[in-house]
DNA sequence: GTCGTTTGTGTAATCGTTTGCACAACGATA
DNA sequence: TATCGTTGTGCAAACGATTACACAAACGAC
């Protein structure tokens, strides 16, 4: 008990302790297991005075479960994805699954990262970055169907996903932009590989084609504040837009400071800014950002509930779609 | 190859294709073992053809190393932890090891959790959390020599832990607000039970009591800009205070936002702000905050010198003291 | 009192690796 | 040629749990 002991005992040793064979200590932390509650009571009392728990590496080997969970994420530093990874990680942790987290973003070798997480027999894998292509992660975690979070239909008919609609919400803010009397788009994109901005990026221009127009400009930050405020003096220094849409809200507000601090420009009236993601950040009073927002706890719901499914043993593959609404800020 | 397949080959399966015994696929993967380098080649030709890797669970149990890092965060919401977390992550993964997160913030029984988390035999446990007991982490990581991040010196003598000191930031700090001729100060904790809170207040109340001064008004929060927010509209509205030193840079930005939009007022010459942690937001245009600012890089670069000297078997205990510097921005 | 069922426990195989030991083949040395 | 060290490989025993199977005791019904 006291933290000195080194080495943990282990059930052999604890069933010579209490006098019992070690099959009836694995009994007694199995739940549903038959074993006479005096003696588990009896072990129950041993182990905790000995500090024995129960070997989950020596228990993943033996059921071929692990109850870990992969997490493939670009980065956790960015807001719009730390706030989603803690809503997962929590309900993760509440059906005593433990999360490995592997950073995609910098990190080389992003295979060989997720090779090396495929070893430890993860349980669930769950996919939230788009630096990984999508049959590479089907390929590597082959034994365990992985969960894709997908802006777009797969074409995989093997992988449960989660896709994530924003025609509709794209459609609705440049309604009401136009109808402000604007007409000169700019894009501000996160990555020039990302299929995720790609779409994003389509369900505006789609919005905009129905009014007969285009964007004008296009520019490629990298998700972050610097990258937003930095692409945005470009832009306005070489064209003539009066509306930047932003690949996400972090970019959104970089974008903004740059034409207010460098251009002098006003929102919403000079240029209107909107992002997408629809983070906490964004409804921050100093921010308060016109944004294409997703329910973070409804996304992370649909992730767990097919976690569940896969759990059940009903494989699937499942399908879950969720659709973007608009957040009215004072930017747009 | 194909993704259909659902079981993993064994070294025993791929033994036999090979024409070889499981010792020898086990040799052939692990680096600096006795075997022919024909035979090498020939076996990895071999396990890429057919998709095996030595399953990590059992080599864990074999090895007593599992390879795995236990993260104990407060969340990776917020910003000031999910900068350091990703650092961390990062480093972890250059040198093959995985983490396992733990969240607390959100987690009703924190103990169960890190007793989970200790059942997979992680060779490593870094607790950035104030809502765990330092005692408790010892003794459910008692096998596994935690890393405890510290804001002050350790009663307990068998644990390494990384001290971090701002008492000369803060003085730094609090000597120019008064030389600027403010003499009114607050402070708006973090969290009533946080240990590091009530050591990061210590530094400025240490400060101002050399100048005879003191803090005249207090209010607690919980690190979010919301209560940041919420708390600095009670505290302008019951004290007459122009100073308003914060928890973290989060709630600084809160405490900022509601002084200039509730109350009218202006950084640094209505009241002054100042936060701690120094965030990449801090330095963003939109905030420029005045902040006690540690440098993450160090500190995570301290945190692995230390999990590399528990690796190569000097398990300490080690100790490496950080200290904060003022970042100047334009609210104080 | 016998039979059948239920209940509780132990024995031993299993999960997929790693590694100490034994041993054969080989080249170098005397 | 006999001896010795080196090299490459296989055998079998761990590592610490879980679980199918077997079996003894207890129990109820007749």
């Amino acid at each position: 008990m006291s933290g000195t002991n080194r080495r943990r005992i282990t059930s052999k040793e604890l069933a010579k302790l209490a006098g019992v064979s070690s099959a009836t200590i694995s009994r007694a932390f199995s739940p549903g297991s038959r074993i006479g509650s005096a003696t588990r009571d009896r072990i129950l009392a041993v182990a905790r005075e000995y500090g024995y728990q129960p070997n989950a590496i020596a228990r993943s080997l033996n059921n071929q479960r692990s109850r870990l969970v992969a997490l493939v994420v670009n980065a956790i530093g960015n807001p719009c994805e730390a706030e989603e990874q803690q809503l997962l990680v929590h309900r993760l942790q509440a059906r005593q699954l433990l999360p490995i987290l592997l950073c995609c973003a910098d990190h080389s070798d992003r295979l060989q990262l997720m090779r090396l997480a495929s070893t430890y027999q993860v349980d669930h894998v769950v996919i939230f970055s788009d630096m990984v292509s999508m049959q590479d992660a089907v390929d590597i975690f082959h034994t365990t169907r992985p969960i894709i979070v997908s802006f777009e239909p797969l074409g995989n008919e093997d992988v449960s996903n989660i896709r994530i609609d924003g025609a509709v919400g794209a459609g609705e803010i440049i309604d009401k932009i136009v109808g402000d009397g604007k007409k000169r788009f700019a894009y501000l994109s996160g990555t020039k590989s990302s299929w995720i901005d790609k779409l994003r990026r389509k369900w505006f221009a789609d919005a905009l084609a129905r009014h007969g127009l285009a964007f004008e400009a296009e520019a490629f930050g990298d998700y972050s504040y610097d990258s937003g405020f930095k692409e945005a003096v470009l832009l306005l220094h070489r064209s003539k837009v009066d509306v930047i849409i932003c690949g996400n809200d972090v970019m959104a507000i970089g974008a903004r400071d740059a034409a207010r601090r460098v251009l002098g420009k006003n929102t919403p009236e000079d240029i209107a800014i909107v992002g997408q993601d629809g983070i906490a950040m964004a409804a921050w009073d100093c921010n308060d950002l016109t944004t294409l927002s997703l329910d973070h706890v409804a996304f992370m719901d649909a992730v767990v509930e097919v976690i569940e499914r896969h759990e059940a043993g009903n494989e699937g593959p499942h399908s879950i779609t969720l659709t973007c609404t608009p957040r009215w800020g004072s930017t747009a």
